[in-house]
DNA sequence: GGAAATTTTGAAAATGAATTTCATTTTCCT
DNA sequence: AGGAAAATGAAATTCATTTTCAAAATTTCC
């Protein structure tokens, strides 16, 4: 019953791209090389990823576009309805491809770090009845389940162990601003 | 369907004080004016309260207790399984008393602010199958309903307009720290 | 094609909540 | 009371996010 998410990435990035062209357009904003490496990026990575993430892969190739422009492109598209912003347990602001009507749910890995997508019209019918028992007219809502996945087993063993918290972050490094 | 819970602080002050204080002692630490003060004003004020709200409560009474400590002290409730931390969508840590076996989620007023709690079994079972039926093994779950509460209404009219998040706090105020 | 107008960019600085540091004070134990 | 250990408060630090500002790029208009 909770089905499982096509990715949103792989097919109809160019439709996506057209999309934000024509937003770009009719709010007087400018195309740029670089909105387009990011946004291209973006789109094919496909989701839940930070602004952090997609900086670093791209500035692999392109030393030259600075967080601050990533970042920015990324809200650009929150704008332009093309993508969300998420947060999760571990404070970051993920990003993700949206697509019209979308409507989703996450399953949260706490061994490797993966987030999973599904949708169920039960839940949702559930949450509405439950909110409207309180008088409540929601316009929105998060649910998230957090726990282990069928690769990481049910606690300490198996999985990739990535960090994801800022609680026990391994890797130092500092100044996210390039250059 | 959804019952509405009781609130939480009221009664059982002095009960959960009690368990603070054998906490402490069985970790060897100490009891003080100040944890007590803080641990008395957040258990009566029930919950849902920012380390920040404590402080301002607290410091007009007591302006000898700084920041630092109501912090602390609200860290120490969490690991006493005395309160739980939890981050909604304003991205302040807001603390509520926990009690043994307490399980529910929360209604979110995007008009005045407030904050309900309920509980839903069946919403639980549901949360349960979708994960079993992805391979997961869940430990945990967060789930908000955002929306309007009946003194709010459906949008714009109506409601306190407790601010809430960060994009438009309407108060300067610098430097949390005290002195 | 070129100049003006406007937007974008990147680096650095600012912000703001959360957390840590450190010197001093307080509590607990005997 | 005396001493060891923990707690406290102010300030400093951290860290992601957001803003600022001067320089660079894009678009528009002639």
């Amino acid at each position: 019953m909770p089905k499982r998410r096509k990715p949103a990435g792989a097919r109809g990035i160019s439709e996506k791209k057209e999309l934000l062209n024509t937003f770009l357009k009719e709010w007087g904003l400018k195309s740029t090389r670089q909105r387009d490496i990011i946004v291209t990026e973006f789109l094919k990575t496909g989701g839940h990823i930070t602004a952090e993430d997609i900086y670093r892969k791209i500035s692999k190739k392109h030393q030259d576009i600075g967080f601050t422009t990533v970042y920015r492109t990324l809200k650009l598209l929150v704008k332009s309805r093309l993508a969300t912003e998420r947060v999760f347990a571990d404070n970051l602001t993920r990003y993700e491809p949206l697509s019209a009507e979308d409507h989703h749910d996450h399953l949260i890995c706490l061994g490797c770090g993966s987030i999973t997508e599904f949708e169920n019209a039960r839940m949702e019918r559930l949450q509405e009845k439950i909110a409207r028992e309180s008088g409540f007219n929601t316009v929105a809502h998060k649910m998230e389940l957090y726990g282990y996945c069928g690769r990481c087993g049910s606690g300490s063993r198996g999985g990739k162990k990535q960090p994801g918290t800022k609680k026990n972050a391994p890797a130092p490094q500092k100044n996210r601003n390039n250059r």
